[in-house]
DNA sequence: CCAGACGTTGTT
DNA sequence: GTCTGG
DNA sequence: CCAGACGTTGTT
DNA sequence: GTCTGG
């Protein structure tokens, strides 16, 4: 699952990590805890007129053009008639997404990258009836990696435009522009906190997955390897919303275990 | 034909 | 938009 | 994902 | 319990 992550790597850097041609983005400052419908840096890829404005008579053939944007989360099907359905579609579950009617048109041809330092899942630990959450910081170092130095990821994604009825003819931009983070179950390794994980794209996959002229992403799901992750305990304030900042990333002790990872809860 | 759904997670 | 259920 | 709301009438 | 908002 992903329902929370931290995307703490700016524009900048962004641009260089996954050769950006070109900057869409309302700039955004760090965020260790990107909630759905909130805004996120995601790596696209699409056919823009390379063509001027008005003066150019010549119309130049579309280039392919690698882009950063800021998109919401929570993936707005271009037909919904309400776009409070992205808060429920935050994830798509990549073994059923070329069927399903609110992902398959964008899994062939609109696909993303949502670049992340780590993302965060809570385990339910405790018997009683009130049962504590215990979150975790899901990361691409090892246990010893300081917080902050986590190896950037790329979680795969799906990106869609809804068009906004209630924004004049003339609006300048009446897009909402929203993204879902695709999922696959979990390895043994991780499935003792949860069962699911996001797909993660290695490198040498970030052209293939972003290429809207590759539309058999059966074989490119399968061509993604594995993730190799690491959990680290953190703070519960990573649940509220509203809580932000580098600390929020940060290893706790768990009570009465050191922070590696151990199977504390109850059956 | 029209009406209504279209999703994931986790929990039991 | 497109599919399913009635 | 978690946190927080979940309702109406009428009055200040 | 379940839905909405973030």
């Amino acid at each position: 699952m992903c329902g929370r992550f931290a995307q703490a790597t700016g524009d900048r850097g962004l641009i260089d990590a996954f050769s950006i041609h070109q900057v869409m983005a309302s700039e955004l400052g760090p965020s260790w805890n990107v909630a759905p419908t909130h805004p996120a840096y995601v790596i696209l890829e699409r056919y823009e007129d390379a063509a001027g404005p008005v003066t150019d008579a010549t119309a130049a053939s579309p280039a392919l053009t690698r882009q950063l944007r800021t998109l919401r989360w929570g993936l707005v099907p271009s037909w919904a008639k309400d776009p409070a359905i992205g808060s429920r579609m935050i994830n798509a579950r990549s073994e059923t997404v070329t069927e399903k009617p609110s992902f398959r048109t964008a899994a062939g041809k609109r696909r993303c990258l949502v670049p992340a330092a780590g993302y965060y899942e809570w385990q339910k630990l405790g018997t009683g009836s009130r049962p504590r959450k215990q979150p975790y910081f899901l990361h691409g170092g090892d246990l010893d990696t300081p917080p902050g130095s986590e190896p950037l990821l790329a979680f795969a994604g799906l990106y869609e435009a809804w068009r906004d009825p209630s924004l004049p003819e003339d609006h300048p931009d009446p897009w909402l522009r929203t993204f879902t983070v695709l999922t696959r179950p979990a390895t043994d390794a991780l499935g003792h906190i949860h069962d699911r994980s996001p797909v993660l794209v290695p490198r040498e996959l970030h052209g293939d997955w972003l290429d809207p002229d590759l539309t058999e992403v059966d074989s490119l799901m399968a061509a993604i390897p594995e993730p190799h992750l690491s959990p680290r305990p953190v703070s519960p304030a990573v649940g509220n919303v509203g809580n932000n900042g580098a600390h929020l990333i940060e290893p706790i002790e768990l009570d009465g275990a050191p922070p590696s990872d151990s199977s504390t809860d109850s059956p």
